[in-house]
DNA sequence: CGCTGTTTGTGCTCATTTGCACAAATGGCT
DNA sequence: AGCCATTTGTGCAAATGAGCACAAACAGCG
């Protein structure tokens, strides 16, 4: 473990092997090795030694890793050893469906407000929110402090809502709508766009 | 251009490419260079190129990419010259979004079918769609010779659905379950988990 | 207490991926 | 027609990532 730069495609994998020991945990184990965490997951069991090694000494020779030590170890490292506040933009299918959403439990995420600009939606209710009025977005998020939104609104209007997002001090952003988007560099953005995914794999169709 | 296997991370990165082809387009614009491609995107203009150069010459010297010609090319690579038909199973929340998600329209795919086991929403309306029982759902698949499909039901009943889908022919699985999933190796496989992508943003929080 | 069967963490090697830099090609302009 | 400004496609070098293989550590057991 050396205190250089971590790779970004390593930090990548952490989150999937915190879901699969997670999901060990829920069946009950306690202990678990890098070869079946790998087999679980389609990784060579030396690359998550070595991916693990990165951040410190969690295993124990001879027996493996101990789940509950090496969950919190890597929630602690990604910085979910807290719950982080979420803002939705956009309360349309996939706005709705998010705000909705019960996966974020217990991951570390937590929506906490939606927004619309749509007159019609404003004041709407979805699940256990009311949709707010996105002219005060900036000012909302801004007070409650709130550093992470995803953007759920069609991708005409998505470069613009990321704009006042960054204005607002949101340092993460998760996109919804099929488009790039222009960001300062502090501020990291991810995508989510099942149809890239897809025609991942109809290439491999004949 | 040879012909040898392409490199996993070069057919990824096809659809980024058409996305901001087709978004160009929408733009009515008629040509691009790698450069320009390269910075809406956010990877090297050599990149793009060497990329592209895998599947043939698509550009001209001096002048650039025909946006058109190369949407043509890269819709073709990928196998998106032609409509997919989608089975979506899981009437949840999630799986509900995507039946009825637009974005789906010009991206090369067409939700046709929605299964759910749930008696209480078997029959319901989603959008266009009356939600199948998923008892029929490995016969309907076979008849119907749907060859992707979306698995949206809970994490615990993931696997079993995803070994349906398997005796049923299915050959590209997109998989919002937060869980890996074992198939065989000529049935690809990808996974959409928004706790992921979040979980590796907050690593950059302090 | 020593032996056996595991499993980790890591140095080293091999493979893959990225980036540089330039010749060749092209269009526009004078 | 000749020149200049661009831009592609690619050979080569550099950087990054993955995997092998093994010493060291440990638990269980007779």
């Amino acid at each position: 473990m050396s205190d250089k730069e971590i790779p970004n495609i390593i930090v990548g994998r952490l989150p999937l092997y915190l879901r699969s020991l997670q999901r060990m945990k829920k069946e009950e184990r306690q202990i678990t090795s890098s070869q079946e965490l790998g087999e679980r997951i389609g990784i060579s069991a030396a690359q998550i030694r070595k991916d693990l090694s990165q951040f410190g000494e969690f295993g124990k020779q001879g027996t493996g890793y101990n789940i509950d030590y090496l969950i919190k170890q890597i929630r602690r490292i990604l910085h979910i050893d807290q719950e982080w506040d979420i803002a939705v933009i956009g309360a349309g299918g996939i706005g709705s469906a998010v705000a909705r959403y019960k996966g974020f439990a217990n991951r570390g995420f937590h929506v906490t407000v939606i927004f619309d600009g749509d007159p019609g939606k404003i004041g709407a209710q979805i699940g256990d929110f009311t949709v707010q009025d996105s002219a005060y977005m900036v000012d909302m998020i801004k007070k409650t402090g709130i550093r992470i939104a995803m953007i759920a609104v069609p991708a005409a209007k998505a470069q613009q809502v990321a704009d006042q997002l960054v204005e607002a001090g949101i340092q993460a952003i998760l996109n919804y709508a099929p488009i790039n988007l222009n960001a300062p560099s502090n501020v990291r953005v991810q995508y989510i766009d099942p149809s890239i995914h897809l025609q991942r794999m109809t290439y491999y169709l004949e």
